[in-house]
DNA sequence: CGCGGGCCATACCGAATGGGTATTGGACGA
DNA sequence: TCGTCCAATACCCATTCGGTATGGCCCGCG
């Protein structure tokens, strides 16, 4: 279970269906449905019922749906948290992170 | 970050040198070495002073060190709650995963 | 003062992860 | 019955990631 799992399944518990989930994601939906049948191995049971028009939110799911918005936000808290606190002792203004070993960087630009 | 992340930062910080932490880890230095490189390069800020007997908390870090714990916790939380909740509708008993594209199903012995 | 042992960082390589495209199969509505 | 929307599978390739080997630094001890 990792955070990305934590979004996807947020995302496709949300949208109600992995297709639109994958587009809300930008990812394309084959990794995104594995992604949640890999969670749902891992985690020992569905999450979903597969329907003809989508996913439906097993009991499971409910209980994980909250839990892992939760945790989504503590981690975004954190990120500010730590950006705010940013370097106290020495800054450095953000733009170069010199990520020695590519770590994409990744930006999230609002469509 | 992921959680994996965090549970490296938090294993660091606790035993103040990356070479322990690793062992405790079950991992070999130089991946976490750059794990932690590559969190801070993420963060675009230091979490630790590099001394010579190991890894010194920023103030940085020690803003995260708690949030990380929390969020760890969270996890773990979220794991037993779904366990627990384990298949009210149509149960199958754990030792089965069935995950079809690998998903190492790690288990943690405590040594 | 040189040697040994602790520490972290880097270079490099091979295995595993993970996303993308193409495709299949089921269910529904027109 | 056909067209559409859905999720799952098969396959392939790029990227990530962990391990080994190695280097450099700092300290304490003989």
């Amino acid at each position: 279970m990792s955070l990305v799992d934590l979004e996807a399944f947020v995302a496709v518990a949300e949208e109600g269906a992995v297709g639109r989930a994958a587009r809300r994601l930008h990812v394309s939906q084959p990794p995104l449905s594995r992604r949640i049948a890999g969670l749902e191995a891992e985690l020992g049971q569905p999450l979903f019922r597969r329907t003809a028009r989508g996913m439906e939110l097993l009991d499971a799911g409910h209980e994980l749906l909250g839990r892992a918005k939760e945790i989504l936000s503590r981690v975004e808290d954190a990120r500010s948290a730590l950006r705010a606190h940013s370097s106290i002792p020495g800054r450095a203004p953000p733009g170069l992170r010199h990520a020695k070993r590519g770590r994409a960087d990744e930006v999230d630009e609002g469509d």
